[in-house]
DNA sequence: CTCGTTGCAAATCATTTGCAATAGC
DNA sequence: GCTATTGCAAATGATTTGCAACGAG
C-alpha cells in the first residue's frame, strides 16, 4: 500500500491551480509554479496533475484540443472561450436544465453535461464597439 | 495560386465521413477508407481531413481528448457520449436557447455554443435495466 | 507535360516513463 | 533508513512534414 506524501512541489502546484481565476494550461501551471520552485520539472507537473485529478481535487477541461486544468468542488459551472483573445472564463450560470437522470429524446439517460460558449469576452467586445464608433 | 485537385483518396475519405452516422476517429476513417483503397496512407488521411476542414465540409469534434470528425452542414446539433460503451451519438435537439448575439450574464457576447451530454445510450440503459430485474 | 498529391519515413509536439539521486516521515 | 518523489532524458503516441515517385488536368 503506497502512501501519498506531501511535498513542496505538490503544494505549490495545487496552490497555483486553486488560486487561478480560470482553467490553466500545463505550461501556465509550470511557469507559475516555477516562480516559487525554479527547478520544478515538467514531468513532475504532469505527474502531480494526474495525482490531483485522481484525488478529484482538480479536473481537466479539454478546449479546442488544449488540455486545461481547474480546481474541483467549485460547483456546477461552464466555460466561455473568447474567439478574439483566446482566454477561457468560468461561467457561474448554466444555460441548460438537465438534472442527472433526465431522459433525453431518443432514450438517452443523461448523467452529466458540458457546455462551452464561444464569442467575445466583455473586454474584447467593448474594444470592438469602440473601434466601430471611433 | 494552387489548385485543389480531385483524387480517388479524397473522394473516398469524404464519402466515408459523409456516410457515417456519427463522428469518426481518424483511425476509423483510415480503416473504412482502406476498404476501397488498401494502400491509403495515414498521412493522406490527416492531410485530407485538414483540407476538408478548411473547406468547411467537415469539422472536428474533440471528446475526452479524442479527435473525431463529422460532416458539416447537417444543421445545429450536439453529441451524446455513452459512459458505458463509449460510442458517440448525434443529437438533433438542442437543450439551450442561445442565439448568436445573445449577451450572457457578465457581458459575454455569445457567437456559438457546444453541448455534450454524458450518460447511458438507449441500448446500454436497457441492458442495465434488464440486469437489475433479471 | 506540369505541378498538386501520395506514401513512406523521419520529424515534431504533448505526455509518459525509466532510473539514479533526493527528501518525506 | 526505507521508499515515495523528483528531475532529467529517453520513450511513446498522435499528428506533421520532407521528399521522390505518381497521377490529374
Amino acid at each position: 500500500m503506497t502512501v501519498t506524501r506531501s511535498t513542496r512541489q505538490r503544494d505549490v502546484i495545487a496552490r497555483v491551480i486553486t488560486q487561478a481565476a480560470g482553467p490553466l494550461a500545463v505550461s501556465e501551471v509550470l511557469a507559475q509554479a516555477r516562480a516559487d520552485l525554479p527547478t520544478l520539472g515538467l514531468a513532475t507537473v504532469y505527474r502531480t496533475l494526474k495525482l490531483l485529478t485522481e484525488q478529484h481535487r482538480i479536473h481537466p477541461v479539454i478546449l479546442d484540443g488544449e488540455t486545461l486544468y481547474e480546481a474541483s468542488g467549485r460547483g456546477h459551472h461552464h466555460h466561455f472561450s473568447c474567439t478574439v483573445c483566446g482566454r477561457v472564463f468560468t461561467l457561474h450560470t448554466c444555460p441548460v436544465a438537465l438534472p442527472s437522470g433526465t431522459v433525453y429524446p431518443g432514450g438517452f439517460v443523461v448523467e452529466a453535461h458540458e457546455v462551452t460558449l464561444y464569442g467575445q469576452c466583455p473586454q474584447c467586445a467593448s474594444q470592438a464597439a469602440q473601434a466601430l464608433s471611433g
